[in-house]
DNA sequence: GTAGTTATTGACCGATCGGTTACCTATATT
DNA sequence: AATATAGGTAACCGATCGGTCAATAACTAC
């Protein structure tokens, strides 16, 4: 009961995330996610809480849709390796391509906040640590089928993967001669096979 | 002539360095910067210019370190390959392990302010076009000796390594389960053998 | 000594920060 | 229609932000 609110509350946060990702936490000001979210200040407080929350509800937005994203890809692979490209090339063209390479909503949260903020660390690590479960799944099913090498465990060969990852979605914004994230791909997972 | 410097301008360089290096460019206030350079603020504008320009010369520092290092660790290689393997665990320990993973800060400046910040951008972006070149001369000596494959350009393969290191430098804050980057070092070359 | 120059210091500036609150409006329930 | 409940709005808050400046101190050149 009470009065309806006058707005999509996904579609605010959706709007928040994108500035938020853009920015990054502390150059986005209240003014920021106003104009962005096209609400006004107290709106904001009544519906997200404060700006920290707010900016936790957009991470988990963002890792919400992109955990989806990843599920749908690896359900549609039709080997392991497949699996195991398309987690690498995924969220590449939204991230690390474009002349705005706004890199990876949660690599950037993490590499600006992650040494002074226990609570937005904890929640990407466990995020993350979900993604390698699944990659080393998909990796000991590929060893079983004899796509990729057997002398290293599948977590090994995970955490490589993770690290690679990283290393595109953060390292595709410094903008070098060639610029091609995909070339790397595949030099990348000669290393596993 | 005038009232000499009753502090050494390296010293509070460095110092400087270590506050943008560990919290960022937004999160470090001038009384952030006050404190650990020990200075009052009169000074640090007289000797340093304003905040951003402070930060320019933290990153030259930083450059200027991290490049010796870099020059010395390939001097002292007796391969080609063994260059490669110290370029990717050369600057790991400061960076990537103990508790407080601040990692590297000219990746953590371009991954805060890289979409927004021109300046800064460029300034990483033409050192850290140098260190690829230099990585790539590096490669095609090793191909020469037959320690590297020689089906990719040498800037492939450079390239390539580049993201591995950022991947590194970024990626090891957050914590996962084993946390072992060195593992992943040797993982990463057995892509370009 | 005096004059000229530069460093140090702390008070001070307006702007902006994140956050709160009081008032108004729109709905559901009765 | 009356009441209760919750959203919308804008004025307002103290704190802090980056940055400036005038007064003072420490030095060199003469």
């Amino acid at each position: 009961m009470g009065r309806p609110r006058e707005f999509d509350e996904t579609e605010a946060l959706s709007s928040a995330m994108r500035v938020f990702w853009l920015k990054g936490y502390e150059a986005t000001s209240m003014k920021d996610l106003m104009k962005a979210m096209d609400l006004h200040k107290g709106s904001i407080y009544k519906a997200f809480g404060d700006k920290h929350q707010l900016f936790m509800s957009a991470l988990g937005h963002y890792m919400r849709q992109g955990g989806e994203g990843m599920m749908r890809a690896f359900d549609e692979a039709p080997t392991p390796k497949d699996a195991v490209r398309s987690f690498l090339t995924m969220s590449l063209r939204q991230c690390a391509c474009g002349p705005t390479a706004k890199g990876c909503f949660m690599m950037n949260s993490v590499v600006e906040l992650g040494p002074h903020d226990e609570t937005v660390r904890s929640f990407i690590e466990s995020f993350m640590q979900r993604m390698k479960d699944k990659l080393s799944e998909l990796i000991a099913k590929g060893q079983a089928m004899g796509q990729f090498r057997t002398d290293r465990e599948p977590v090994e060969l995970a955490e490589y993967l993770m690290f690679v990852k990283a290393g595109i979605l953060t390292g595709s914004k410094v903008r070098l001669g060639s610029q091609d994230p995909f070339g790397v791909v595949e030099l990348a997972l000669s290393a596993i096979e």
